[in-house]
DNA sequence: ATAAATAATAATATAGGAAATTTATGAACT
DNA sequence: AGTTCATAAATTTCCTATATTATTATTTAT
């Protein structure tokens, strides 16, 4: 989800660590943070670990109140219906721009990125739950080759930060979306291929929004 | 630029103060941020300055190096054109929202903006530039208030923080856009009070890109 | 002049503790 | 019983001091 640099420091290994759990829902929507426990759980100081609350903080992903202290980020139907509409408008325009100009590299890009999600998607379909990490990384990786041409890095940037918000959602939920989202990813490979960017506008508009109610219908008991 | 709460530690005044001084151009692109220096100039710790430089890592305005420490984002052409077409796209997107669900304290509100952007301008026009800051600061509200009706608090974000990076730009050139930009706001509060979306962007667009040209003509020697 | 070795500088990370604030506990009161 | 108030405990915020590590500048040797 997040590119791992050369040079990473403690701090950045750690910021990782505790953002995916995050994202992959280890460390609960709403949880209180307390600095001593976390600290002992990533083996950092209080020190370092403030730093990367406070990064998170920025990222969305934490929230900081007064002199109260950290939690994660809340989640509601409201909240995933609209990173979902952030994504539908962000992906579609990077979407646009990528097809008008990808090139040949481009392209093979894509079909690399498909390749390895349609394999995952059908260990996933056969019953191997324990590629699930594996299998949203792939996802992630596609969407993000498909709009990889787009030339403009603020807007893979703020695309990034919006899809791992989604993606937060998309793990919280219990079970698999399968056959339903494998052919659309076909059919935005196919669109992609064609340098069709209105049709796959409307299949990633379907994807997305079928990602929401599905994660609604299905989410985790205890949470609204 | 950011709401002051009530509740606010040492931390998040100085990070509102180094904020606004990156966005004011006090500190300028590119520029080294030595934690030592930087630490006296707001009156912190190392510890709570790092803290801070984190969250402004996040946020894009600071860029962390490895272990070579911080400095200042750096600015350049072509990012300025990505962040003024990211504006447009989030900014019109939410004008459609806010326009169709915009009541009448929505319209209340965006008249009250509109005066004291109006008055500031006038008085900027008749070269009172120590109310340049106030007169940017009107601005932000005025454009806020156009989209408030939007009801997505997700898009809200999301906007401010581009917002703030173009915002960036427009305070490092010299010059002052005047009449026209004046001009243009008057057409956004009329479109804005007969609810026409359509026109709005269209101006919008007008606005943002006329921005994007000033600037590149007006900037600050040195910078490219 | 180039490359390797060394010294100086600066950033990262930890520990420990003081001040301030929130949260928990229990007694007194309506 | 439920609320209010005061006190105690826990926790966060913030600082100083210090060790470690990486980068940058300087010197020395080839």
């Amino acid at each position: 989800m997040i590119e791992v640099a050369k040079h990473d420091t403690i701090g950045d290994t750690a910021y990782r660590n505790i953002r995916n759990d995050i994202i992959f829902g280890r460390l609960k929507p709403s949880e209180r943070l307390r600095l001593e426990p976390l600290r002992r759980r990533y083996n950092v100081s209080v020190t370092t670990l403030r730093e990367i609350l406070n990064r998170l903080t920025s990222d969305g992903f934490v929230v900081a109140e007064g002199q109260k202290g950290f939690e994660v980020a809340p989640v509601s139907d409201s909240d995933l219906r609209e990173v979902a509409d952030l994504r539908i408008l962000l992906e579609c325009h990077a979407l646009e721009r990528s097809f008008a100009q990808g090139d040949l590299d481009w392209e093979a890009g894509v079909v690399a990125a498909y390749h390895k999600l349609h394999v995952l998607e059908k260990q996933m379909m056969a019953g191997e739950t324990s590629v699930r990490e594996n299998w949203k990384n792939a996802d992630w990786q596609f969407h993000r080759a498909l709009i990889g041409g787009c030339g403009s890095r603020r807007l893979m940037e703020l695309h990034g930060s919006v899809f791992d918000k989604y993606l937060r959602y998309q793990m919280l939920t219990l079970t698999f979306r399968g056959e339903k989202a494998a052919a659309e990813h076909r059919s935005l490979l196919d669109a992609a291929l064609a340098h069709d960017a209105a049709a796959a506008a409307r299949v990633l508009r379907d994807h997305i929004l079928g990602g929401v109610e599905h994660s609604i219908a299905n989410r985790e008991p205890g949470k609204k």
